[in-house]
DNA sequence: ACCATGATGGTACGGTCGTATCACGAAAAC
DNA sequence: GTTTTCGTGATACGACCGTACCATCATGGT
């Protein structure tokens, strides 16, 4: 047999071309050929590993959902539970708003799947629906923490405000996307809430 | 002269079109061709009334932010100031949701729209900062007004909490769309908000 | 009655897209 | 050393897209 070539690892290396050029050029614009320019291999290559632009689409969508996942994990596993349940949440919320360049692209991308996924139904909406439901989850999880510390109101249903909490979230992710509103604004505003769910006194250290 | 037209009735008919078209297949998939199907002309017609297709994208974004404007404006008058702000605000974030069909079109083709005009310059970045500016202020009056009349914390900062609000309308809005949520839940979680916003006794009479 | 002109239909053109086909190099297996 | 098979390149094909061009019809002004 010839010299064999790591196909996941070139797959990797093709669909993080296209991400960088679905966010510099939007998502509905990226082309075989323009994913095998970035990724600098021929258009064969792309068809040879990725029959289809279909299923390359979806590799690229199942690469940034595992992004998304791993980066969410890192953060919680980074802030630990030391700094307390607030501070966790509001690093997490945070996380997952486009500040800087690298979060703008992954935001832009992915919404356009989002909103691909709605009418296309090739692409799986298993992505929009499991990891929010995971990272509901996960925040819920911190809020129960926090009511048991006696940190928020006993009576405070905590899915229902982690759900809240990340649908403000990602509309204000959303707002940064399109220039409405400024990184700093955003997060002013998800600070608010944070400091109504967290009454004065019980709050840990503040990150900044 | 010959038979003349009321252009204005003609763009508007092709335009009804091009969302219809877009709500069904997708913002990125709609064609020149399948809008002129769609409007019941031929395509030499939609060339007509819009040169080029990006007028046509524009016009259509421009009248889908008016009907926005148009169908809050309504809410608010509709409601008025009789059931009190809590209800008003209510009526107007769920209005601003994707419950029934023609609000899911509304809102799947908004959001598209949005996507693409972050990275193609061509369609204007101005609706999506001044319709959600303008109704910002709306809810920030409307939270001013509440607070004037001691519905809520005297200390409330009123248009951050409506910024918030919005965002999380937003955000409970994509949720709907991709189907990781149903409207009733968002609309449980909404209320879940608005009830902290509004500590129980002074609300007014909710509306169902 | 007869034009001038707005409205409309049909169709062709250049380009790009995703995909398929053909061909070749190179290395592991025997 | 030959053969088989993976990896890679170049190119062609058919479809569709947005746009442009040309012809025709209908009608209001004179």
């Amino acid at each position: 047999m010839p010299k064999r070539v790591d196909h996941e690892e070139r797959r990797t290396q093709i669909a993080e071309a296209l991400v960088r050029v679905a966010g510099r050029r939007g998502l509905h614009a990226v082309g075989m050929r323009e994913v095998a320019a970035e990724a600098g291999v021929s258009l064969r290559l792309v068809q040879y590993y990725f029959e289809t632009k279909e299923k390359l689409l979806l590799y690229g969508l199942q690469q940034l959902a595992g992004q998304l996942g791993a980066r969410v994990a890192e953060r919680l596993r980074a802030a630990g539970d030391n700094p307390g349940p607030r501070a966790t949440i509001e690093a997490l919320l945070r996380e997952s708003l486009p500040t800087d360049e690298e979060s703008r692209t992954f935001h832009l991308v992915y919404t356009s799947y989002a909103v691909l996924s709605v009418t296309d139904e090739a692409l799986a909406a298993q992505p929009f629906t499991d990891d929010p439901d995971a990272a509901e989850d996960a925040v819920t999880r911190l809020l129960q923490e926090a009511q048991d510390a006696r940190l928020t109101a006993p009576d405070m249903d905590a899915r229902g405000e982690a759900a809240g909490l990340l649908a403000m979230s990602a509309g204000l992710g959303t707002s940064i996307l399109v220039g409405q509103r400024t990184p700093d604004s955003a997060l002013a505003v998800l600070r608010l809430h944070l400091d109504r769910l967290f009454p004065e006194g019980g709050a840990g250290p503040s990150i900044d």
